[in-house]
DNA sequence: AATACGGGGTC
DNA sequence: GACCCAGTATT
């Protein structure tokens, strides 16, 4: 049998009912595609019924405000993603009549959609034939035919995406997508696969070379950075001040609270410490620790630390994206997740959800 | 060509 | 702690 009709057979034993694999449709594939992207499919799986039920069609995604977006996103992270969808939504109600595109060539132009997604989606529901190019495929790829191109180079890319397109299944390239990704994800796994019920272990270069472990190759990422960022809680009359996350960072658009970044981690105690909080909210001003929390990101280590502010002054004219809001409105903003759980811990442990 | 962008799961 | 996940956009 061919590598095409081996992965094809497999898929169709051993495929997962997953409710996108369900529908033609490009919205709600789209939907799935977005929230899938660096996203395991059992983290991801509960935000696709979310937004579905949000949002049954493109025209419901246009119109929703972007906070109520990103609420929804809350906790999924790559926060961008959701902004971009928005993005899109309204461009496709906009230029396409509020019918999605689901030609590659449209959908790339698309924000929130590169090379995987616009094959993903053109091929899923057009049928079109591209050939999807995902972790997973990487990986299948590597290890069967023993390429040790690194996949995050740009000539690794290339050399995948031509050899992934030259093994496109002509007769079904949909079915063949989703077999290799799915055999990715369930049998050629990144740790320790099963490759002795493996249906190509007669003919995979890195099982009969003793290298599975060693492919994929991937140029190593660069190393994180600590960062030291004290929040300020300041509640007055039920109302809690709020700061808007702009762009140029981690979390934009979503909602935090006032805060000093130190370089270094000082300490509350210190004399610099407690300077810079005179400079900036008063010589009054009184601050008390509350809590403080490790927050792990991609590229950055954050050490969070929460502080009770009294006696503060503030210039609001020179923080526009700073709102005193209630405890309910806070609720319905978007939050980084240190954020919502500090949040759901210091006001909301005692209210019912 | 490198880096930024979240959060969670696994070993 | 290191690596990975149905990647994309920006520099």
């Amino acid at each position: 049998m061919t590598f095409q009709k081996e992965l094809i057979n497999w898929y169709l034993q051993n495929k997962r009912d997953l409710p996108w694999r369900h529908t033609k449709d490009a919205y709600t594939i789209w939907l799935s595609e977005v929230i899938l992207q660096q996203t395991r499919v059992e983290q991801g799986l509960p935000y696709f019924n979310k937004f579905l039920e949000n949002f049954p069609t493109v025209g419901d995604f246009a119109s929703a405000t972007e906070a109520k977006v990103l609420k929804l996103w809350q906790g999924l992270g790559y926060y961008s993603r959701g902004r971009n969808m928005h993005a899109t939504a309204q461009i496709v109600v906009k230029d396409y009549h509020g019918i999605f595109p689901n030609l590659h060539d449209e959908l790339i132009k698309l924000k929130g959609i590169g090379e995987y997604t616009a094959a993903a989606i053109s091929s899923f529901s057009s049928g079109e034939a591209r050939a999807v190019v995902d972790g997973n495929v990487f990986r299948v790829l590597a290890r069967y035919y023993g390429i040790n191109t690194a996949i995050n180079s740009p000539a690794g890319k290339k050399e995948f995406y031509t050899l992934a397109n030259e093994l496109l299944y002509q007769e079904d390239p949909a079915l063949y997508n989703q077999a290799i990704m799915e055999f990715g994800a369930m049998q050629c796994k990144p740790k320790s696969p099963n490759c002795g019920i493996c249906p190509l272990n007669q003919t995979c270069y890195a099982l009969n070379n003793k290298v599975v472990n060693e492919l994929p190759v991937k140029l190593k990422k660069a190393t994180q950075k600590h960062r030291y960022i004290n929040y300020f809680v300041c509640f007055e009359d039920g109302q809690v001040l709020v700061r808007e996350r702009q762009a140029g960072d981690v979390w934009q658009h979503l909602y935090d609270f006032p805060s000093l970044e130190t370089l270094t981690d000082e300490g509350e105690n210190t004399k610099s410490f407690i300077d810079q909080v005179k400079i900036t909210y008063g010589n009054d001003a009184h601050f008390e620790l509350i809590s403080t929390k490790k927050h792990i990101l991609t590229h950055q280590i954050i050490h969070v630390r929460f502080f009770a502010l009294k006696n503060y002054i503030f210039n609001f004219s020179k923080q526009k994206e700073l709102n005193w809001v209630s405890l309910d409105k806070l609720d319905e903003l978007p939050q980084p997740k240190v954020i919502h759980d500090f949040v759901q811990d210091y006001f909301l442990k005692d209210r019912m959800e």
